[in-house]
DNA sequence: TCATAATGATATAACGATATATCAAATGTC
DNA sequence: GACATTTGATATATCGTTATATCATTATGA
């Protein structure tokens, strides 16, 4: 098996000097047109491909970037992926994802991954628990940071996200407006920095109405953990009229359970979601939710992105999108007792 | 802003030479206790992080793998791509994903990233068109190349996929064997090599018994798609009373539109999909599929990877993974006329 | 005791590209 | 025609590692 082209190569094909080969390539307007041509025609017949580390390392350029993400089969996330990498493009950056299920250990070793790999910029859902030490990890490597989604106090990256509290709040008050009383938060587990301010959110929305008790129900945030537990969760508090989903995943598992129980959604229980994913339209019945477009929200994170990396000493960016209501048809006025 | 830690700075740290820190942090045997312990504090106290670049430039060797797939957010993808990583942590690799869009010159543009960050391996979804340029690419920068799913003729490169005609057979003759007789083929478009094997089962498994002129019906791989598609399909042909699906995502797309029409999938119409994806067996009714565990094919994807890449010299691999008849609620007996 | 071997640290040369300095030849100016 | 300038090609150092050779030490053995 022959080895693979290298500039050295490229440059006796085309004979000239490694140097010229390499301006050539390039497009520096140091070379003749000529000789160019020679070298291009060259590197195409070898199949020549520039190793990329060999380039950044010398040059100290290199439009990677890298998306450390909790869970990359999340519909959710899969969208954000598909905008950001989509608006990245366009600026001539190369997207490269991992994801970290969640784990703490893995998390840790997807940034080291990145930092050695010297990517010029990473994108990081943190975990719930974030230690000092992987915070020094990436400001002593210098390396441009954006935490996406969730969030730490005293964190210095800059950061886009959704404005959850209000997200639950709104879809709350939009809940109580029809009448409900009894409303409850379904979904998610532990305090992650997002879930923290959802609950925030349908907690302060039910206190300004006076109306106490918040009742919080835990589940993992998977349609089928969320079919489950809404079943066991109908059997607890049946007097609950409504509740308010930490997510579109868990809402569209909810309503499945309810549909098992021969209830319908929006009219014997009404259930809210936040993201829109695309499954949300989709569903029977359609699911209401606070929708953010996750497509649009992953080119913001490009955008943030870009403007830090084109500006390193900019002051730190904080941007969190607003969800707005969408009613479809798993929201309505509560059944009278 | 200070620079990033180097070797040299952690050498110089720790009162030794470079060549003995990198021993130290490779465990090499050849340092002492003790100076190793120091070197390590070194690393520690200053967060170095080795720049892999240079390593495996020097070394040649790159624990990361690069897979090249149509769409990230194609929810039977993401479960491989979830199962493949996972099993590749194990043997210490790291995989990148990098998604193309179905479209050509992305997927050229992706494979020539992964060739010039020098990945050990790469994994390779191929879409319909691919040029003899593009499998010379890859054969003389020297990258061990698998297919996954797709393949094309003449293809030198491992592969692993799906028995693709045999499922649809299969799921064809299951359907006859209920009494149906008026059978199309529903979902995919174009002559990708899955779905020309996938309609290839299905025909064979008509001609077989006697059930001629076979049909089918394009619509995009997404369940809005789908969902449109199977209003029109309804329409221009009553008659029929069983759909063949190019995949799950089309099959539940399909039953959506059932829905809308208060028809039921496995009484009026019956659904049958491929590929067996979570939401599957959650949806309502759940969908009779026939089942090739996303998560383990990911795994068989990893196995032969590893293999190939501990066997270079090896003849080439050609896995092929039978999919298992899954009978739920969308496949009945077809109502009497 | 003196040669020989083992141990632990270091010096040096790569890997494959690019930035910079350099150099020869061609061109321009007065 | 002598000198300055432009143009196009090349030589060399460098990025941050690791592999290999080298070199002091100290330990071992007859």
């Amino acid at each position: 098996m022959h080895k693979k082209p290298t500039l050295h190569s490229v440059a006796k094909h085309a004979g000239v000097s490694v140097a010229t080969a390499s301006q050539a390539l390039r497009h520096t307007g140091r070379i003749s047109e000529k000789t160019r041509k020679a070298v291009l025609k060259a590197a195409e017949e070898l199949h020549y491909v520039r190793d990329s580390r060999a380039a950044s390392m010398r040059s100290g350029e290199n439009r990677e970037i890298g998306l450390v993400i909790h869970e990359v089969a999340n519909p959710f996330n899969a969208e954000v992926i598909s905008g950001l990498s989509d608006f990245l493009e366009t600026e001539d950056y190369l997207v490269s994802v991992l994801g970290s299920q969640n784990d703490n250990t893995k998390e840790v070793r997807n940034l080291k991954a990145f930092i050695a790999g010297n990517r010029s910029g990473i994108i990081w859902v943190p975990t719930a628990q974030v230690l000092a030490e992987t915070v020094n990890l990436l400001r002593t490597n210098n390396v441009p940071t954006i935490t996406f989604l969730n969030s730490f106090t005293d964190s210095p990256f800059d950061h886009v996200g959704i404005r959850n509290a209000k997200a639950t709040f709104d879809a709350t008050t939009h809940i109580i407006s029809l009448g409900h009383r009894n409303i409850a938060y379904f979904g998610g587990a532990g305090q992650t920095y997002v879930r923290k301010e959802r609950m925030r959110g349908y907690r302060e929305a039910m206190a300004e109405h006076g109306l106490g008790a918040p009742l919080i129900w835990d589940c993992a945030d998977t349609k089928l953990a969320a079919s489950e537990a809404m079943q066991a969760f109908c059997e607890a508090h049946p007097d609950v009229t409504a509740i308010i989903c930490n997510g579109d995943r868990v809402a569209l598992g909810a309503c499945l359970s309810l549909a098992r129980q021969d209830k319908l959604a929006g009219r014997d229980i009404s259930v809210i979601g936040i993201d829109d994913i695309s499954d949300a339209a989709l569903a029977s019945p359609p699911l209401s939710t606070m929708a953010v477009s996750p497509t649009e929200l992953g080119r913001q994170l490009g955008r943030v992105m870009i403007n830090r990396l084109n500006h390193p000493d900019q002051q730190q960016v904080y941007l969190d999108v607003t969800a707005e209501l969408v009613i479809r048809q798993t929201t309505g006025t509560p059944l009278l007792p």
